[in-house]
RNA sequence: GGGUCGUUAACUCAGUCGGUAGAGUAUCUGCCUUUUAAGCAGAGAGUCGUUGGUUCGAGCCCAACACGACCCA
């Protein structure tokens, strides 16, 4: 039985030829001392057709990207993590022996190569390689050279391939890294402690998501994936330490689409004695300092779009955004039956409990959000969608909260936090009282939280930064799936077969 | 959940009006010791996403399904 097509049999049966030869087709043997990003520059020193004098020994190793073969000598491109680099490999040079096996390695093999710097007639630094050796040989033909991957179905499911043959991709991962190292080092300067607070919470809160659910054996009981870490953060504000964060996954059971994969990386970070304009600030040099140190500049494009992330960036408050972008009517914005009839006529639809404030984050959501291209702070947030933020001393109708946007998108969401123990309870048992028929979104009373707060949790402002779509931004990537090493997709019925297969039987 | 588009060789793509399946790269064989999308000559390679239907005949027309992309909810 094989489902083997002709290029697995070929490669195959090569690597049976090279066993026979007693190649060894996974070595572990070979040490490379020198990496491609060094060596390139030494040797594009020389001139045209001039071997380093000493005739200093270098050894790399790395994969074999392209092959140019002649009857008894080969130009070879090599790639380590570092970068690609061109190997000769001669008759003359590595032997007879070593010669014959070579003539079987292929394009995907794994090699180790050693030898002296040289550049060609035509200019390229090169390694004259005086000797080759297998490291580990390759089954599977590589995609395309000119053409690449550009199956995106393919390049999502085989990251692998898409890493080894898109150097865009593997640049995007590389500038993640760098984002994520560089939020770290920021907050870290500021004196803030990076913590980790459950992914697996008996009650899931801290935001209004429909949660993973699992089961614990031994304990004997349901515990779901976290939505958010908010609730075990402000614990720790509780607890005494005043400045935390957290960069890590969380966990929604919902759709996917361009911007939502069901695990995705958040930042969360809070701060005691500080309000949300406090953050405001923060956030702004927070961004921007990535920005510059990761782009250059603070002038960039997404998707075509030019953005500024010059500071300071404009601030807008709900009801003005309403006024100034979505052109309603501040009339209309000051009466609330009006503003959700004005809702409702625009075919928005509320739910019967549904009040002003939620009217007012709908048609911000139809009428404002796309327009904001450049990063802009929209504050005074209704309280009624804001459960967990602090109500405004002169307007308790709203609250000391603000999001940010980029492109259009939400990039974060921050606010005072609310620390009257009495308050949030009262407002948790509202939300669970209006949870309506939707059985999946459960709010849930977190006792153990109210009993913290109880406790006495100072002043604090908080925030959440979706570090996906932060990356996507600053990596002009068109999807989230473009962000995430490997992003969830159905699997794919030729494997579910072959597995299937694999477990029936188990013969070769 | 709804709509539109896509799925053909390992990869990138053609495929006319329904009449025996095509190219480039890659692979294989031969020649070739400074090439770089190396070159020259030859060869092999396909469940046309899956299952049905219409038809003398389907990669192409119809239906359902699968997977993906984009838009909408």
């Amino acid at each position: 039985m094989s489902s083997e097509n002709q290029f697995l049999a070929q490669r195959r049966e090569k690597a049976r030829n090279l066993a026979d030869l007693g190649v060894k087709l996974y070595s572990n043997t070979f040490k490379p001392a020198d990496r491609i990003s060094e060596l390139r520059p030494k040797a594009e020193q020389l001139e045209s057709q001039q071997k380093e004098e000493g005739g200093a020994n270098y050894s790399i190793a790395g994969r074999i990207m392209a092959m140019r073969k002649f009857g008894k000598a080969a130009f070879i491109t090599l790639a380590d993590a570092t970068g690609q680099m061109q190997v000769y490999v001669r008759k003359d040079s590595v032997g007879e022996e070593q010669f014959g096996a070579f003539k079987k390695y292929d394009i995907g093999d794994i090699v180790g190569a050693r030898g002296h710097l040289f550049k060609t007639k035509t200019g390229e630094p090169s390694i004259h390689a005086e000797m080759i050796t297998m490291v580990s040989k390759s089954l599977r033909p590589m995609p395309e050279k000119w053409h690449g991957l550009t199956d995106v179905e393919t390049r999502y499911r085989q990251r692998y391939v898409d890493l080894l043959v898109t150097p865009e991709s593997k640049e995007t991962f590389r500038k993640r890294v760098d984002i994520i190292r560089l939020v770290r080092e920021y907050l870290s300067d500021r004196g803030f402690l990076e913590v980790e607070t459950p992914m697996m919470q008996p009650v899931p809160g801290g935001a209004t998501a429909k949660p993973f659910k699992t089961y614990h054996n031994a304990l004997n009981m349901d515990l779901y994936l976290r939505i958010a870490p908010e609730l075990y953060l402000k614990r720790l504000l509780v607890g005494g330490f005043e400045k935390v964060f957290e960069i890590n996954r969380n966990f929604r059971n919902e759709g996917l689409s361009t911007r939502h994969n069901p695990e995705f990386t958040m930042l969360e970070f809070y701060q005691a004695y500080a309000t949300y304009d406090d953050l405001i600030d923060l956030t702004e040099d927070m961004i921007a300092s990535i920005c510059q140190e990761v782009r250059g500049t603070l002038k960039i494009s997404y998707q075509g779009v030019d953005v500024d992330l010059s500071p300071p960036w404009k601030r807008l408050t709900m009801d003005e955004a309403l006024t100034e972008i979505g052109s309603i009517d501040p009339e209309i914005l000051a009466d609330d039956e009006k503003v959700i009839a004005y809702a409702k006529k625009l075919g928005i639809k509320l739910e019967a409990a549904a009040g002003a404030g939620k009217a007012k984050t709908e048609l911000f959501e139809l009428l404002v959000e796309e327009k904001l291209v450049d990063p802009t702070f929209i504050t005074s947030y209704p309280t009624e969608v804001s459960p967990l933020a602090r109500r405004n001393e002169d307007n308790p109708t709203v609250t000391d909260r603000f999001e940010l946007f980029i492109t259009g998108r939400e990039i974060a969401n921050a606010f005072s936090e609310l620390n009257d123990p009495i308050d949030q309870k009262e407002r948790f048992e509202k939300q669970i009282a209006e949870r309506g028929d939707d059985d999946e979104v459960h709010p849930e009373l977190d006792v153990d939280y109210i009993r913290a707060l109880e406790y006495g949790m100072p002043s604090a402002a908080g925030e959440g930064i979706g570090i996906d779509r932060l990356v996507m931004l600053l990596t002009d990537a068109p999807s989230i799936r473009d962000v995430i090493l490997f992003p969830h997709m159905k699997p794919e019925e030729r494997m579910l077969k072959e597995q299937t297969a694999a477990e029936q039987t188990d013969d070769d």
